[in-house]
DNA sequence: GAGTTTGAAACT
DNA sequence: CAGTTTCAAACTC
């Protein structure tokens, strides 16, 4: 049901909208009411592939079966933020919020709201009221309206004293008119559920049958307009409990060739329970971003459900870094039945490529080895959402909700404009006590598997798409079950489970089996630090092994790969698949800056170089040269790329470039390479990269357009596989299920030959026959169709015959 | 894949 | 600090 009106495209959000913003909200709306959703719904997490130039919903599933369309006028930086049983805030950056509370709420909103304006109403008829009664405030353009959940929501009310509000499901409207940049109204329409289609005034999307929030947040200007209802339509409020928020912002104009980013989070706050145990709703969904204005709108679609004693997770975000094609949300969803208090919010950016799977990852008790799942635990009432973060140049960030199966387990790890994209799973194991340090600095090797970093909290962070060698080594005492990967800014660790994620590895395909990704020393803002498989093997063989090594490197080196790394990027292919990039030293011994591994803080690990010292066979001399690298240069493992001085948010090379023929417009040039503009301190010669510069523009157009073809090719790949994977299961169900061999394993080599003579055979007949070119390949095809059938078949009969046997 | 170009790193 | 050399990646053919 959900629409989204293709001027969304204008207005969707080009950067990344800060997450702060969005954090605020729900915490400042918890109040001491909780608002339980009756029953848990499904959690599945939809897989569709988004294809592009089809027109996406944007949605979120909610037990409330409140949905609601928005048809944004052009808007910039402007935010809506939607908590479904619970609030639902359009917020634009700059400023203004406003603010929709339940009449009765008694929570009081603590939005950072300035000069806010109540009183407007969206009026709703039907099963489900919402009061309307809400704040706009000019500070940061946000409404939200705080909402009950069905009967959650009723209990609630009833607990209030007041009677039942409900939402009808139908023909429900919500006119925003004070989000726009041209005075068009906003509309956010609660869609029609069951099979019966409601009919949207934006652009008549029917397809969403369940009750849905369509949440979208759209960029806005400074000035804030009235919010104004539908007749007929009411938006009752009865107590937000839960705030949920879901935010698209636009940090500038998408331009046609820049792909329109959506920046959608939500999160669930309630009342009466701390952070560290709250358990957020499950949300699913997926998100997908706009290609271009032209096209058609795209929707998010995220299911919902509400959840009793729904907590706020602060923090939980998942960012996605920006693509030039729509791409799934990787959805993570972690269930524990704990919290950990030790946790931290984090961002994380995930590079959500065109065919990449959603993940789905819950996580088990401490003690236990992290597990994945594709399914959210029934069991679990109550599930957390997190919020999906995508990426942007220019460090602005694309925002969504992920559903959390329970506790705040999954916590995102983002780096602006790095390729590195983590997802920290925190297990919020009963084990974990509140105090107990949860880094690695405080566990110890036990055994020769899998490393176990805290004893406490279990963490995990995902590098879902690694496109570039995570820096720095620092290997740290390890314990059991898990890989630990830090991240640059933060000290969020991974601790990948012994077990294999399935959901996951695929991701993980440049980082050798086995690496360990540990913090950096120093903490705060250190760099990755990646043992080596072998490295690891070698921890584990000798606990005494002194990882001082790890020590000489200065914390940023994570920030270097980040500069290295496109803003925008890789490929899809590049990031799904791309392992780090091996290094090809020949005379430094790859104890030398010119080694990027060793730049990077890396040991070489399935390079290409010779006579390599770069492991922990060569440590001393390693030690030696890492040494003499500080001695020359102190901030030799620092990151190039960091942010300008004096506030200056874009990134520049901290050094400059020098380059001379390059006309800084060839990845010799370190600033393009970083794709990053030249600044004042580069001493090139004839330098093309600046933002005016035609040349550059011409570049960037022609990457753009070569990175959507690859994604493309990427998507028709994917599909295909999972086509004829499909049709491989589905034409041998018996044969596949059963035990026995695969059809694809009766593919033999010389049932290959046979099949090949066969259709050698029928060209040949069709050269005699003189037959045509387009008979000819039809022939071959159906001859070629006949062999398959005649394998399939062969396949049967032989597993019938197995099956007889066996039996 | 070999050879060339390029600019950062290393050296003097 | 400047000039030169070394080096490995980027690029071209």
């Amino acid at each position: 049901m959900d629409v989204v009106s293709p001027e969304l495209n204008i207005l969707l959000p080009d950067e990344i909208m800060d997450t702060e913003a969005i954090e605020d909200v729900p915490h400042s709306q918890s109040d001491g009411n909780e608002v339980q959703s009756q029953s848990v719904v499904d959690t599945s997490v939809p897989m569709e592939t988004d294809t592009p130039l089809v027109p996406e919903n944007l949605s979120l599933c909610s037990d409330a079966a409140s949905t609601q369309a928005l048809t944004p006028s052009t808007a910039t930086d402007s935010t809506l933020s939607i908590s479904s049983g619970g609030q639902i805030s359009i917020s634009s950056t700059p400023s203004p919020v406003l603010t929709l509370k339940p009449a009765m709420a008694t929570s009081t909103s603590t939005t950072k709201t300035t000069d806010s304006v109540t009183g407007t109403t969206v009026s709703t008829s039907g099963l489900q009221k919402l009061t309307t009664p809400f704040t706009i405030s000019a500070a940061n353009h946000q409404i939200i309206l705080n909402k009950v959940a069905s009967s959650q929501a009723t209990e609630a009310a009833k607990s209030a004293g007041t009677p039942p509000q409900v939402i009808k499901q139908e023909g429900q409207k919500l006119l925003v008119t004070a989000i726009g940049k041209s005075g068009q109204p906003i509309v956010l329409q609660l869609p029609h559920t069951g099979s019966k289609p409601g009919v949207s005034p934006a652009s008549g999307d029917t397809k969403t049958s369940a009750p849905q929030f369509k949440v979208v947040t759209i960029g806005g200007r400074p000035e804030l307009k009235p919010v104004t209802g539908s007749p007929g339509n009411q938006l009752t409020t009865l107590q937000a409990q839960q705030l949920k928020t879901v935010q698209i912002a636009k940090k500038t104009p998408a331009s046609s060739a820049a792909p329109i980013k959506f920046i959608i989070t939500k999160t669930v706050n309630s009342k009466g329970l701390s952070p560290q145990t709250s358990v957020p709703p499950v949300i699913t969904g997926r998100v997908l971003t706009q290609n271009s204005p032209g096209m058609t709108p795209r929707t998010i679609t995220l299911s919902e459900t509400h959840n009793t004693c729904v907590q706020s997770i602060p923090g939980k975000k998942i960012a996605i870094s920006p693509l030039k094609t729509p791409s799934k949300v990787t959805v993570v969803s972690v269930a524990s039945p704990t919290s950990n208090a030790s946790q931290k919010s984090m961002t994380l950016p995930v590079n959500v490529a065109l065919g990449q799977q959603i993940l789905t990852v819950q996580q088990s008790t401490s003690g236990s080895p992290v597990k994945v799942a594709t399914s959210q635990a029934a069991a679990q009432n109550i599930k957390p959402v997190q919020s999906v973060a995508v990426g942007g140049v220019g460090g602005s960030q694309f925002k969504t909700i992920i559903p959390l199966a329970t506790q705040p387990n999954v916590q995102q790890i983002q780096v602006p404009g790095s390729r590195f994209h983590y997802v920290r799973l925190v297990t919020a194991t009963t084990a974990s006590s509140p105090g107990q340090p949860s880094g690695p600095s405080t566990s110890s090797i036990q055994t020769a598997k899998p490393m176990v970093v805290s004893a406490g909290a279990v963490r995990m962070s995902v590098p879902i798409v690694p496109a570039q060698p995570v820096k720095q080594v620092a290997p740290k005492p390890l314990t059991s079950a898990a890989q630990v990967v830090t991240t640059p800014q933060t000290q969020q660790r991974l601790i990948m489970p012994a077990t294999p994620l399935p959901q996951i590895q695929p991701n993980f395909t440049n980082l050798p089996p086995g690496t360990v990704l540990a913090p950096a020393p120093g903490g705060g803002n250190v760099g990755y630090a990646v043992v080596p498989a072998q490295y690891v093997t070698q921890l584990q063989q000798s606990p005494f092994v002194t990882l001082a090594s790890s020590t000489s490197f200065p914390a940023a080196a994570g920030i270097q790969t980040q500069a290295r790394l496109p803003l925008n990027g890789l490929s899809a292919a590049e990031t799904t698949s791309r392992p780090r990039k091996p290094c090809n030293c020949t005379k430094s011994q790859c104890l030398k800056l010119y080694c990027d591994c060793f730049a990077n803080g890396e040991f070489c690990n399935n390079c290409n170089c010779n006579n390599c010292f770069n492991n922990l066979e060569h440590e001393t001399e390693r030690l030696k040269a890492i040494k003499t690298c500080l001695d020359r240069n102190p901030e030799a493992f620092k990151p190039k790329i960091g942010k300008g001085k004096e506030g200056e948010s874009e990134r520049r090379h901290s050094k400059g470039c020098n380059c001379k023929r390059s006309g800084c417009l060839k990845n010799y040039c370190e600033c393009y390479e970083a794709k990053i503009m030249c600044s004042n301190i580069c001493k090139c010669v004839g330098c093309k990269n600046f933002e005016e510069s035609p040349e550059r523009k011409t570049l960037m157009h022609l990457a753009d357009a070569a990175e959507v073809r690859v994604q493309q090719q990427t998507a028709a790949k994917t599909k295909l596989s999972s086509q004829i994977s499909d049709l491989l299961m589905r034409t041998t169900p018996v044969i596949s299920s059963g035990g026995g061999r695969l059809p694809y394993t009766f593919v033999t080599k010389e049932v290959l030959e046979a099949t090949c003579e066969c259709l050698l055979e029928r060209a040949k007949k069709t050269e005699q026959t003189h037959q045509p070119q387009a008979e000819a390949e039809r022939l071959i095809l159906e001859e070629f169709g006949h062999c398959l059938m005649r394998i399939i078949s062969s396949a049967g009969k032989a597993k019938a015959g197995c099956t007889s046997i066996n039996c």
